[in-house]
DNA sequence: GTGGGCCCGTAC
DNA sequence: GACGTACGGGCCCACG
């Protein structure tokens, strides 16, 4: 298909000119938005479509000021520094030989949308650059938008997750939500959920101005009173899309550039990289437009997504409607039992009366083989006049020879739910095979969320229904059970379904990356009864040390609340931010040295240390929100979170939650419960064994420094662990060029931070601040650091240059992370992206390597019933051992840790075994 | 009441 | 702007 990518000049100019530093040239021009669309003009010539072009306000009022006076009269003046580059920029988009359109009585977005629409008749493509959210209007199949400068694009199902309407109500949307910038008077009150709601309920503004009279409260009455000008507002949002032009869409071809022209600009403005590609790169660029893409240009599409026209499974339409059965007879059981045991694949999802699995009961069970076709069995819904259902225990007992068969492949959506809740009905699930999460995350983590919803509307372009939809929200939401059973069968079937679609939409994807089809075979896919099988056994803990300590706790705080309140003169709320830095920085007058991200003054840790010398109320702060934290995070939830059917806490684990490849974990969140500190280790003395039981802390010594060594190569550092002894002294010891045993205190720390640093791409900067010496102090330590270990910064060099390249990094075990903001036009968004380049290998590579112990252990532990996997914090694995197993225990773990990966330096474990987890360490 | 942004702090 | 990845509590405001 051909393609038109239409630029939005004036959205790129604005925006560029706001984003960027004000950059000048040496003659003091200002350059900073010519830069920005200067950059962004060239990555557009890097896609090299057939028909381009280069859209611009023209000077002078549009049809939109005649209909309304006021019509961005509110908007200030165009910035003289922004001014005096609009020429400057149309020259270089000249010369670059990118045809420019300025239609004067309209603006550049009905020009695009007059170009948009003649391209789309005659079946090319259509790319929109632009940043502007009014020109969502024009999306539709073959019409998408892309912001460059966040790097995203827009299609159908893009507008509708961004503003929860299609593309075809956007207008109306505009006109109920109005544009306080451009002066266009909207539904005051009306915001855009308020007006997707009305949308989504009266399908269009007529709709919803016929049913005026039906919204009530003062949203209504505000509603009422603006119906007037809302036909006048439609028409100022609406973009034209006959624009009399004189060319047509396949005059838009780029023209031979002025190499000359362009020579001159570039340099007159310092455009160092563009004088450079043109230098190299003489001959007219477009002049026969390439469409294949490079590999490399291929590659740097960060989410591959073919959601794009209809997806085909032998022959059905993934994004199709299904058709759904009610099972509720004997025979219809007996006809799905039979469909199941021809099966290659079952798809099947429960029904619960929790999202908590630990609390939930079954209410039905759905089932598909073939995507468009599932049923819904339902077993416990109660309500009056439920019609008869298939007696639960009797369904159970029918599916579980198949559940229970290795043999028999299963798939699920986060099938570790559904796991977890069979398990509760004796139903120990084997054979699962599939999981339509996983294989959305290990395809591309970052690209979307995994739940079920988000992935049918990404994959197969399907809108699912809701659970709200047919349970209700927040407190009029019922339990499911008390849906009826057609909605309920709505509702459900289509949760197989899907599940089953979004398989045949996935499964392909992954089989054409050998290594991401083995992350995930040989990974995720075995993790998922581990960590099921974790979170059902949970962890013992002891309810009264926890009530011991949150009164003991309680009763400190109270002390240091009422030396607090003296200190400040007057009562006032601890706990609040806002009212502490009214005290500190406004009434006693304490210098303000910190700022938060959004401008306030900050009343963190290390701003109350700052002036901790000053006055005695932030050490009070200090110390009283250490308490705090300890008592309402750890001490009191963790006590009120204990199941009291197992006297046991029973987190839940989060395998699609880190784009790492890390497993998350909460309610609770057992992987930050306290360490550092005395205090805060006491909590871990709340987490116990069973009588005659030992806990067991296994973790793994700096592994993700091992992997740096490892996937560097850098033979100092190697060394370093080979050697065995104190890595972050042995690093001391070269940076400062002293023996191992004369290195002091302070060096070792300072290695250490920057052993660390480096793993989380730390600057100088940083580093001068974790140390608190100067910045050129850092610098030097890091220079110094870098010339012991070449290897460590060639490989950061290297890993930055893939990222750029493929725009993804990889694990030791080919996980990929794709990164999102790597070409982002601002800086820092850029830097952060770097960053986490830098460090996801290692911490990807650690996720993985934990990931196959676990895998690897939890197969030894299997046959045994004297020893448990109760936890996983990272790099730590936490067992509870009965006392006389406890060294063959040891010895298996570690063995399997250790041998979870074949590195080039040994991957230590360290073992320990107490009374508790305090103990254990 | 509830949802969400903000600030802060815990872990690895 | 400056150190990566998470989860979560309390405050506080908008919204219903």
């Amino acid at each position: 298909m051909s393609k038109l990518i239409l630029i939005d000049g004036s959205s790129y100019l604005y925006r560029a000119f706001h984003a960027l530093p004000p950059l000048s040239n040496a003659q003091g021009e200002p350059t900073g938005a010519l830069f920005g669309v200067v950059n962004m003009l060239r990555a557009t010539l890097k896609a090299k479509p057939e028909y381009l072009a280069f859209v611009s306000d023209a000077p002078g009022p549009t049809f939109r000021d005649e209909l309304y006076d006021k019509y961005k009269a509110q908007r200030p003046p165009m910035p003289d520094d922004l001014r005096a580059q609009v020429d400057p920029m149309l020259a270089i988009v000249g010369a670059l030989g990118f045809p420019i359109l300025r239609v004067s009585g309209v603006e550049a977005d009905d020009v695009i949308g007059t170009l948009a629409e003649q391209a789309h008749a005659q079946g090319i493509e259509v790319v929109i650059s632009t940043g502007d959210k009014d020109l969502a209007q024009l999306v539709r199949p073959g019409v998408s938008l892309v912001n460059t400068m966040t790097n995203t694009t827009m299609d159908s199902a893009g507008v509708m997750e961004k503003f929860g309407v299609r593309p075809d109500q956007i207008i109306d949307y505009l006109t109920l939500v109005g544009d306080t910038v451009d002066n266009v008077p909207g539904v005051p009150k009306c915001g855009p959920k308020t007006a997707a709601k009305w949308l989504a309920e009266y399908g269009s503004l007529d709709g919803v101005i016929a049913n005026a009279d039906k919204v009530g409260g003062k949203i209504g009455e505000s509603l009422r009173d603006a119906l007037p000008q809302l036909p006048l507002s439609r028409q100022l949002v609406t973009i034209k899309l006959d624009v009399p032009l004189e060319q047509t869409v396949t005059d838009l071809t780029l023209r031979d550039k002025h190499v000359e022209q362009l020579r001159e600009l570039f340099t007159r403005y310092e455009f160092k990289a563009a004088l450079k590609d043109l230098e190299a790169n003489d001959a007219p660029v477009g002049a026969h437009p390439v469409r294949d893409q490079t590999p490399a240009e291929h590659a740097a599409i960060p989410a591959p997504d073919r959601a794009q026209g209809a997806l085909l499974h032998q022959g059905f339409d993934l994004s199709a409607p299904g058709s759904y059965e009610l099972v509720t007879t004997q025979a219809q059981l007996d006809d799905w039992l039979q469909r199941l045991s021809n099966a290659e694949l079952i798809a099947f999802d429960t029904e619960t009366t929790s999202i908590d699995s630990m609390m939930a009961d079954i209410v039905g069970l759905s089932l598909s083989v073939e995507p468009g076709k599932a049923c819904y069995i339902p077993l416990t819904h109660d309500y009056p006049g439920v019609p008869a259902q298939l007696a639960r225990d009797h369904v159970l007992a029918a599916l579980k020879p198949i559940f229970e068969d290795p043999n028999k492949a299963k798939l699920g959506q986060h099938a570790k739910y559904d796991i977890n809740i069979l398990s509760h009905y004796g139903i120990a699930l084997q054979g699962l095979k599939h999981d339509s999460m996983l294989e959305s995350y290990v395809w591309n983590a970052t690209a979307t969320r995994h739940d079920m919803d988000s992935l049918a509307r990404k994959y197969l372009g399907y809108e699912t229904v809701k659970y709200e939809e047919v349970a209700g929200k927040g407190a009029k939401q019922i339990s499911f059970s008390q849906v009826d059973l057609d909605t309920a069968c709505r509702y459900a079937a289509e949760d197989a379904d899907i599940t089953l679609r979004l398989h045949y939409a996935l499964w392909p994807l992954l089989q054409t990356e050998p290594t991401l089809r083995s992350v995930y075979e040989n990974i995720e896919i075995p993790l998922v009864p581990v960590l099921a099988g974790m979170e059902q056994r949970g962890v013992l803990i002891d309810v009264n040390i926890l009530r011991l300590q949150s009164q003991q706790l309680g009763k400190r705080m109270l002390e240091l609340q009422q030396q607090a309140w003296k200190a400040a003169g007057h009562d006032f709320n601890l706990d609040s931010p806002k009212q502490l830095q009214a005290v500190l920085f406004d009434e006693l007058g304490l210098p303000a040295k910190l700022k938060t991200p959004t401008g306030q003054p900050s009343t963190n840790e290390e701003a109350l240390e700052a002036i901790a010398d000053d006055h005695p109320l932030p050490r009070l702060i200090l110390d009283y929100r250490g308490l705090a934290k300890l008592r309402s995070t750890y001490t009191e939830k963790l006590a009120e979170i204990v199941n009291p059917r197992t006297g046991r806490v029973h987190t839940s684990y989060h395998q699609g939650a880190v784009a790492t490849g890390r497993v998350s974990s909460s309610d609770p969140n057992l992987q930050n419960i306290p360490v550092r500190t005395e205090e805060g280790r006491r909590i871990r003395q709340a987490f116990i064994a069973p009588e005659g039981w030992v806990v067991m802390a296994a973790d793994y010594s700096q592994i993700e420094l091992r992997i740096m060594a490892h996937l560097s190569g850098d033979e100092g550092l190697m060394r370093a662990f080979r050697e065995g002894g104190d890595v972050h002294r042995a690093t001391a010891a070269e940076v400062f060029g002293l023996k191992p045993e004369e290195v002091s205190t302070n060096q070792r720390r300072a290695a250490k931070a920057i052993n660390f640093g480096l793993m989380y791409g730390m600057s100088a900067f940083g580093l001068a601040r974790q140390l608190g010496v100067d910045r050129g102090e850092a610098s030097d330590y890091m220079a110094r650091y870098f010339a012991r270990y070449p290897g460590v910064h060639a490989f950061m060099e290297a890993t930055r240059e893939q990222a750029h390249r493929d725009g993804y990094v990889e694990t030791i075990f080919g996980r990929r992370l794709y990164l999102e903001n790597l070409k982002a036009r601002n800086q820092a968004l850029r830097a952060g992206a770097e960053r986490a380049a830098v460090n996801a290998p290692m911490q990807g590579s650690a996720a993985d390597i934990i990931k196959r112990a676990m895998i690897s252990v939890a197969a030894w532990l299997k046959e045994r019933d004297d020893a448990h996997m109760l936890m996983q914090v990272h790099d730590e694995l936490v067992f509870e051992v009965r006392k006389d197993a406890v060294e063959e225990v040891r010895a298996a773990v570690v063995a399997r840790m250790s041998g979870a990966a074949e590195l080039r330096v040994p991957l230590l474990v360290e073992a320990g075994v107490g009374a508790n987890w305090d103990e254990a360490h």
